[in-house]
DNA sequence: TGACAACATGAGTGGCGACTCATAATTTGA
DNA sequence: TCAAATTATGAGTCGCCACTCATGTTGTCA
């Protein structure tokens, strides 16, 4: 069942394309082509499909990254007791997305589901603790379900980064939808 | 300056891929095809190229009349003078762009700002007068700007779309968005 | 009605992007 | 050090799509 270990240089680029990935994709969107990562890579693009067949997979891969890495802030955050830490990660995970367009790939894609989660620090599930938190807490109103802060926060993602939202006009919608979920 | 009249087939032609555009857009999103609006108006493409030189130019003359449209539904609204009339209409068009893609686009597009309007019934002119009424009757916060409230509906427009949120979950988020403009 | 201008047609062009594969270069274990 | 296995290379294939143009068709007006 196990692969066999991966040859140095094997190793070494694999790295060095989820790197260039992420940086692509980040900026351009995911539409960016193959090419392009590849070229940041400084390899040539038979490599990338080498170690990613598809570029669904290689999204894939980027996409669980990414997913961890939210969840671990969503954790720590949770980890420190602060009942507006919500709220907190809300924002933040809008200011993100900004200047990584993977972020609302990731939402659109659903990476926020609580369903299928067969990682075991799922996403969902760390923000779903912090809002119970917040909502023991009196920071947001008591019929405040997880799939609504997804979709708000999906939608501010969105919206921030299709309309171009300028960074004042950001932090004024972002602290109305705070407002839609606050007492 | 002014264009000699079409002829009667090639305005029939014109009025038909219109049609189809809509449809087409509606449906599938702008990234559809041009061939497949000539299939779908029963024309050749060369004929669509022929009204249209650009499929920019086709998009353009469908949000045209979008925004038309819009602007005309805000204007009947505010004309009723009920004081939340701008909630309906951010509802309303949430609403539509779900089985209409094309009003995404037009969102994204930046079709409700209020700064280049050449149009007289611009929509982001109706829009304001709507929030304008609903300040007056205290059915929204005092401090709420336009463009917040086009921004929330850009946001919502595209997060419904892009996540594909059930109806249950759209009409529970929407309505924490307008919790959010709401005293 | 005839003849010309306006219009319609649809196969063709060019460009792009995902993905492949024959060949060349590296790594590795003996 | 040296073969055998693994990996890298990048020109090439395929499909899709916006857009063109030579040719055929149709409306219009005298």
């Amino acid at each position: 069942m196990s692969e066999p270990p991966l040859r140095a240089d094997a190793r070494r680029n694999r790295t060095r394309i989820l790197a260039a990935a992420v940086e692509v994709f980040d900026r351009h969107g995911t539409s960016a082509s193959t090419e392009e990562v590849a070229r940041c890579a400084g390899v040539a693009v038979g490599t990338v499909f080498r170690h990613f067949p598809t570029k669904a997979d290689l999204l894939a891969a980027i996409m669980k990254d990414l997913q961890d890495r939210l969840a671990t802030r969503a954790e720590t955050l949770a980890a420190e007791g602060d009942p507006t830490a919500l709220l907190t990660f809300f924002a933040e995970v809008v200011e993100h997305a900004v200047g990584a367009r993977t972020v609302v790939h990731l939402l659109a894609v659903g990476g926020m589901d609580v369903g299928v989660d067969r990682q075991v620090a799922g996403l969902g599930k760390a923000l779903d603790t912090l809002l119970v938190r917040a909502r023991e807490a009196g920071t947001v109103r008591a019929d405040v379900k997880l799939d609504e802060v997804i979709a708000l926060l999906t939608a501010a993602c969105h919206g921030a980064l299709a309309a171009g939202w300028a960074p004042d006009l950001r932090h004024r919608t972002v602290a109305r939808l705070l407002d839609g979920l606050r007492l």
